[in-house]
DNA sequence: GGGGTATGTTGACAGTGTCAGCGCCCGTGC
DNA sequence: GCACGGGCGCTGACACTGTCAACATACCCC
């Protein structure tokens, strides 16, 4: 354990988000809910963005997590690929607060190295064949992703349910025309 | 003019977003570029919340009007929706703060029917063909947003500009397997 | 032992959303 | 003509927030 306290705020503050939301994340209550007075955080992040930012990065690797063992029990291409949309947006709907933290508004591109690596490491467990990666794969990769959080997005936000739209549906019509010869 | 105040507070409000960010956005502020005192516009919505739904669903219309035409200049399928993703696109990062307002995590699935009816305008725009629209013809066009919205954040927050991934590139891997025969 | 650094604490402050309560204006019914 | 009620606006007050300053304590290296 490099750095105890750290990662003690950090679980205080995914609990506290996880419980309450993303409104009960104050500094106050990280701070008493590990143990320590208000102002303790200032010692292990710069300001409450980068507290935020560091949870995010959490989050990001929990579902860095859930998506590749769902992946790993698949046969081929498309199998994987179905897994692959369905565990994503599994995990989105079901822990909303904490996933939309990841592309909340206080995040900046540029500006916060760990959640771009976070993105990273999702796009680099999904691209399973071709560690080469010309900007094509790269391309399709990105598109993957990109069309599983806006999946992700339109559905709790939008309420894609409520106007008869599956997500499956969605995910069928990917899928289908990705995996076409 | 059904109520004028309102959208005068809804403009202050977007003009404050615009210029100086979404912290920017506080009631105080929105009622003194109206004029106005900080209480003000509890006359005229609910909370702070419902006041940026509706600034939420006033940026939409902007956007789908931006689409809109976009969209209408261009001949074949292929280039509409082409068009559509740049356009899209195009919009998220140039006005990234009030796009992202829309997707803000303030707003909760089912809880604000002015957002999720600017979405549904957004996608009746798209479906140009086909206002029939079965379950799956409703599943490709919300995959067709999806994606979309994916992309353009995935673009502000992940910073797929630094990883050596192309907009243009994504756009082309979906638009060629949309439209492959 | 002495000093410096890492860590944690309390005091104070400006800014926020929001509840209460008060004032003004205007249309309606008597 | 006038009381009245509702729409619209205002200020006072409050609890809560992130953050700056200043101070305390523990530990390590010389």
């Amino acid at each position: 354990m490099i750095d105890g306290t750290r990662s003690r705020l950090i679980e205080s503050a995914l609990t506290l988000l996880r419980e309450e939301g993303l409104d009960a994340v104050t500094l106050r209550a990280v701070g008493e809910m590990a143990g320590l007075s208000r102002m303790a955080p200032y010692r292990h992040f710069a300001d409450k963005t980068a507290l935020l930012a560091a949870l995010a990065a959490r989050v990001m690797s929990d579902i860095t997590q859930h998506i590749a063992t769902a992946v790993l029990s698949q046969g081929t291409q498309e199998e994987r690929l179905r897994a692959f949309y369905r565990s994503y947006i599994d995990y989105a709907v079901r822990n909303h607060e904490e996933y939309r933290l990841v592309f909340s508004s206080v995040f900046v591109a540029g500006r916060h190295p760990e959640i771009e690596q976070g993105i990273d490491e999702i796009m680099t467990a999904l691209s399973v064949d071709d560690g080469t990666g010309g900007p094509r794969e790269k391309a399709a990769v990105a598109a993957v992703l990109a069309s599983a959080h806006g999946i992700a997005e339109l559905v709790t936000v939008g309420d894609l349910a409520h106007k008869g739209i599956s997500t499956d549906d969605i995910i069928d019509v990917i899928v289908t025309r990705a995996t076409r010869p």
